[in-house]
DNA sequence: TTATAACGTGTGATCGTTTTCATCTATAGT
DNA sequence: ACTATAGATGAAAACGATCACACGTTATAA
């Protein structure tokens, strides 16, 4: 409720002196400094954000848009992110629908790293284009207000791919993610790539959606055509368990009849029986980079589009095959 | 980047008229309001929320203050607070962090809901002093501007004991949760006074702190003397996890030699072999009533406290034990 | 001693809105 | 034809901070 009238008053000095001195300005008389801070404390003097941000043209707050809360609600790269902003003086704040969209234009914040889903590039677009600046870590976008930090999709595709052929795996199932997802394209490209390399690759395609029925589904599919083993990569690990939970009612074993391999390493696998092969990354690294990356951006500093990098985690839920 | 100005440049009226029309005001003509509208439209004009919430002295914006992001997220709980808060034309932010209990005096957000065992009760009552709204789901606060919805923390207890009671467990650990948390304190009062009315069982505390780490050592200890078959109830699903996880590396087994039941319903639990027994609520009504009570705060309508069920869950990690 | 710089402080414009109040026009009532 | 009234618009004062600039003082150098 105090504000800096109150205290210039209260010290007898002008509301300049006052925001000198609060902002630890040297050309501000020690003594007059501490007087007024004194007052300022006695005050429970807090400045106000909307006033100093309207001045300042600034508010030191990134906003982090994520498509929803529940599911795989990225803990850890949330962390990444305020661990690095927070050291740099930035706040972050975390954001999700179409309405929060509007913090950007409206200056709220100074920045803005995405990772929904929702959010249309076009808009983006649009956004950078007024000059603000944008760290995307769902999609390939060029422009220079927007910088990149996205996964090594295809390599960890690859990686998921060549794990199987090398169980021996020959008949094996993708079960894709949703329309219009950066990941689930590069995945599913790498994929039809990777098994484009053998001539004796039986490949098919089951649609997915990144969710748990998704994967329930396409159990119920392949276990229904179910004549020899099969090799399934879930592009990612939420079909994956979807899976489990749907093989779990049948006769079918996994990493005996179904091998399946994932894609995110999500905490839920390490609890799977048997433990789920998929691919993994470090989602703090990816959350840490991803700021130092946009705050680059906002102090027109050059940066560079980077990619973070996957390893394979193996797993019993992929057994060998006898190749015959 | 545009302004009110500018619209008011080019279309030949005053700021103030720009103003009533955009803002739906009847004072303006339609004619007039019309053109002003489409104006705005093309040069994309976007209210500036500091200057805006300067003069308003409100933001529309509720804020979430969380302990951290990662561990138990509550998923479901903020969805339901984003789902009434929009609906009411307000828009929510998730915060975690020291630093982030600035936006209350700064004036950022219109209200607070806190689920922030690092917030001090200290600290909240002194922004309620200053006229801040605030809905606490953590703890016990009786002040004019703070409301609390909590959970059934005593009665989840008691059905927790009864359970292994009834399944014929006398010999009973309770492994607790960290110091000063509210729901630890509350559930263990309710064991101590459940298993006060039992004169034959055998009873005894573990330190604990919601993280899987203490459920492994709790694990460790209680099977380091271990005679009889023991019942345990970890204050909350994640530590029981954490004991899954050291006996698995044992020769115990859960449900035969220990028992174990939790609390919180965490999703993890639905994957646990055996199913864990634990105490469950909905996160998304608990987010949503706390949300409503805030909205009725900010409206200075009256918000009585209020309390969440819980139910039990049972699981086979929970076995009988035949009476002797 | 005087010119000048350095220093401490105050004045006032400004950021982009909202909103009260005044002003102006047109219409209606007499 | 003249006033009363309603309706549309504009002028200007906030909101609470920042900051360029101006203004006295005092210390320093010529």
């Amino acid at each position: 409720m105090a504000s800096i009238k109150d205290i210039a008053k209260q010290a007898g000095v002008s509301i300049s002196t006052v925001s000198y001195a609060l902002n630890g300005s040297t050309k501000v008389t020690e003594e007059t400094a501490a007087k007024i801070v004194a007052i300022a404390k006695e005050l429970n003097y807090v400045p106000n954000a909307a006033a100093r941000s309207l001045k300042k043209r600034e508010t030191n707050i990134i906003g982090v848009f994520l498509t929803n809360y529940g599911g795989a609600f990225y803990g850890q790269l949330l962390q990444g992110i305020q661990d690095t902003l927070s050291s740099k003086g930035y706040e972050m704040i975390v954001c999700s629908g179409k309405e929060s969209h509007r913090f950007i234009p409206e200056r709220m914040i100074d920045g803005a790293i995405v990772l929904d889903y929702y959010f249309s590039s076009a808009e983006l677009i649009r956004h950078a284009d007024a000059g603000h600046k944008i760290v995307v870590m769902d999609r390939e976008l060029t422009h220079p207000n927007i910088n990149q930090v996205l996964l090594h999709n295809t390599s960890g595709a690859t990686l998921a791919i060549d794990y199987l052929i090398e169980k021996g795996h020959r008949k094996i199932y993708a079960i894709t993610g949703p329309e219009g997802s950066y990941d689930a394209t590069q995945r599913i490209e790498a994929v039809r790539q990777s098994v484009a390399r053998y001539s004796d690759i039986e490949y098919q395609e089951l649609p997915g959606d990144f969710n748990k029925p998704a994967g329930e589904k396409a159990a119920e599919q392949i276990t229904k055509n179910f004549t020899t083993p099969v090799a399934v990569f879930c592009l990612n690990d939420e079909m994956a368990i979807g899976m489990y939970n749907y093989l779990a009612k049948t006769k079918y074993e996994v990493g005996k009849d179904i091998h399946i391999i994932g894609f995110d390493n999500i905490e839920l696998t390490h609890y799977t029986q048997p433990r789920l092969a998929t691919i993994d990354y470090s989602e703090r690294k990816w959350g840490a980079v991803s700021a130092e990356h946009l705050l680059k951006l906002i102090a027109n500093e050059k940066a560079e589009n980077e990619r973070i990098y996957v390893t394979l985690i193996p797993g019993e839920s992929v057994g060998n095959i006898s190749s015959n």
